[in-house]
DNA sequence: CCATTTGGTTTTATGATGCAACCACACAAG
DNA sequence: CTTGTGTGGTTGCATCATAAAACCAAATGG
């Protein structure tokens, strides 16, 4: 078989999240999910995506518990697509990929749009990374560590 | 033309950083020269992925900045794969992935590593959002805004 | 100097993607 | 009831990307 890769059984959770997002669209479904779209044309006309790579991307998504299938909104009897916890979960992924262009991308002029405050329209700061007592870490100060073995049952 | 749509020209920012960044195996080798491996064997054995794709993928993400070739190191006349700062400035990225995975994984149990702060062996703490004066954000308190017209030579 | 390792490139088979065409259903107008 | 239009997909086909393995050249290693 030469079938793309899996990472399913991977351990590594960097590996396993990209199982379920890291496919082509997939993330930029989700932004628009975020930003309120629920329905196949509104996704379809909004990224100028094939319809069938939609369709093949929504219901992976919905597969992985990220978007699910709500009956109705508006009355008409069409499906619409909502994100689960799981799928707002993401909000991070995407402003930690959003800083990174901020601040990395070659030709930062093009990009159109910056995350802002809605109280102040400030820019949001930074995401930084801190111990539990709040120091802050640069990637350093980090390591890994294996997980602990689950306690079975100690409650 | 079917060739698979590039968002080189996007004006979002998380579209732009998938163009560089979103392909299937590239986070996961930065995640590894974020570990330290430099050589081109050590990714191919580490990750096991077919070398030509790991080729392409080297030289993409030296072509978008994010790695660099380096002439030695240890002496041989071979050459190393070394993070640029941009390179590093994903690390926020991978730990978003990460933590989402530890939070929504539907078989946590699998995960076999946490990323702890090295002082106290705590885990790292939930990147959050906040604004410019430390206040803590949801995403329904946070919008776009279009990106303010560039000062020309202000300084 | 020959064998092996390293660091790739080339070849080939198959899966993924993009595009367009097609189909099923709902709803509305005539 | 028939026609028309929009939504929400699925199906074919051409092309691209990916994977696995073979191949190759330079650098060690003995």
């Amino acid at each position: 078989m030469v079938k793309r890769t899996s990472f399913e059984g991977d351990s590594c959770p960097i590996a396993r999240s990209l199982e379920a997002i890291g496919d082509w669209w997939s993330l930029l479904i989700i932004r628009e999910a975020l930003f309120g779209l629920r329905r196949f044309g509104e996704f379809q006309s909004k990224l100028g995506m094939a319809r069938n790579i939609l369709s093949a991307r929504l219901r992976a998504l919905v597969d992985h518990g990220i978007l699910e299938t709500a009956p109705a909104s508006d009355g008409s009897a069409y499906q619409e697509y909502v994100l689960t916890p799981k799928g707002r979960g993401t909000f991070p992924i995407l402003v930690a990929l959003r800083q990174w262009s901020e601040e990395f991308d070659d030709a930062p002029e093009e990009i159109a749009t910056i995350l802002v405050d809605r109280a102040k329209g400030l820019p949001v700061k930074k995401l930084e990374m801190r111990a539990e007592d709040g120091r802050l870490l640069s990637p350093a100060d980090t390591m890994l560590k294996p997980r602990p073995a689950p306690r079975r049952r100690s409650a």
